[in-house]
DNA sequence: ACAATGCTTCGGCTACGGTCGAACTATGAA
DNA sequence: TTCATAGTTCGACCGTAGCCGAAGCATTGT
């Protein structure tokens, strides 16, 4: 009974514990080298070198040489995406005990998420701009004439976005708070931003801890 | 390096050939048998026996008890979605050449995803309701009066759907279009009611066939 | 009561795949 | 040229997990 390609290749990849480690780490949308993964994953070189060198052959990753060094990041943001939702049903299977680590909580608030803001703050942001008519919430997220205003203003140069080929704004579902947040170019420059003017700061990991007036700042000029 | 819910031992578990069977075959929203299932992923009994109670511990699927028989159906519409995902890049990935078999076409055509419509008709339904403004294409869709109306007429008791806990409107990415198409009661009642009038029928597996008759409605009544 | 069917559990077999150490290649530095 | 570091490839080891046949429950039908 053939139905549809076949899923149990590419989800036995991810399946194995080593592999599964290795693109966790890279879900900060940093490209990491193999000797890295090798650590983040918990195994020696040689073996982190076979499942990297699966992974990019399946798409997963890709590779970008750069004198003896092989970093190496996640191809897109669909496979970002598609790690979070299998993380939003690992969560609830509730299969492995969830036994909450120190920096879970950490993680729930604000994180990485490839190459934007996740967690209650990026779900937080997304609610507040749609709800303040900058962006309208659909299939295809849009950015209203306000919208472009206000993000020109905060220091977001939304006419250069638009010439580049990736989407401006996308949505992606957060594992940790079961909704949507912003993602794209947008999302992507937004995080920027707010680490540039050092509202919040990379905490080891894909944690993202808010400065006391970073916090301030992100509720009076954001959320408000 | 603990990195949030660890997405392997849930990866893993589709990542083994059987059990991928065993979804994909219950991925047209009916419940099957241990039996069929069995059939259905080529092992015999007491394996997929094995490896549906795995898929139910997990909360993949979830099992009624019928007389001797115990009837398994996915979960939730969510868990066709990540299946729908997983194919897609399952597609690109072309670890697998791909050798696109004969149903492949009609699968990619119009096909059943958990209990509404996908393929080439579901995006192209999903497009003309937006185009005409009878749905609002957001992260989450949403009906419009002149869509009530129009469903209405159409024969869908959209306020009985309303007062289920099922969300009414949802999208769902397509694997082999790309794009969404509509989920959620909506979508459900909508394929249901397109069955009613034989406007397309089950050939077997996921395949839905349009009758000549069926076809001609369809352009005319809902695409036009 | 007895047989038949659907499913689960058990025990043992097998094989695939992850793992490592060691040897090898390639790039860069001294 | 020589050494050091990053990465790949190879060979061998080992554990886990999938698989089946046989036996054991449970439910229905006669």
């Amino acid at each position: 009974m053939k139905d549809g390609p076949s899923i149990a290749s590419i989800a036995a990849l991810i399946g194995d514990p080593a592999r599964a480690n290795i693109l966790t780490a890279l879900m900060d949308g940093r490209a990491l080298t193999v000797s890295e993964l090798a650590e983040a994953a918990g195994v020696t070189l040689p073996t982190a070198s076979g499942h990297v060198s699966k992974l990019t052959e399946a798409g997963l990753l890709v590779a970008e040489k750069q004198g003896r060094h092989r970093y190496l990041r996640l191809s897109g943001s669909d496979v970002a995406q598609l790690l979070e939702q299998l993380m939003s049903f690992a969560q609830r299977a509730g299969a492995t005990p969830i036994r909450t680590g120190p920096n879970d909580a950490a993680l729930r608030q604000a994180r990485i998420c490839y190459d934007h803001l996740a967690g209650e703050a990026g779900v937080a942001l997304f609610g507040a701009l749609t709800a303040k008519g900058f962006i309208t919430d659909g299939e295809i997220v849009t950015l209203t004439a306000d919208g472009r205003a206000w993000f020109e203003h905060f220091g977001i140069p939304v006419a250069t976005l638009e010439t580049a080929r990736r989407p401006v704004c996308l949505h992606c579902l957060d594992w940790s708070e079961r909704r949507h947040h912003l993602a794209g170019a947008l999302g992507s420059a937004m995080l920027d931003e707010m680490l540039q003017r050092d509202w919040l700061r990379r905490a080891g990991g894909r944690v993202l801890r808010f400065t006391t007036e970073g916090r301030k700042a992100f509720a009076a000029e954001v959320l408000a």
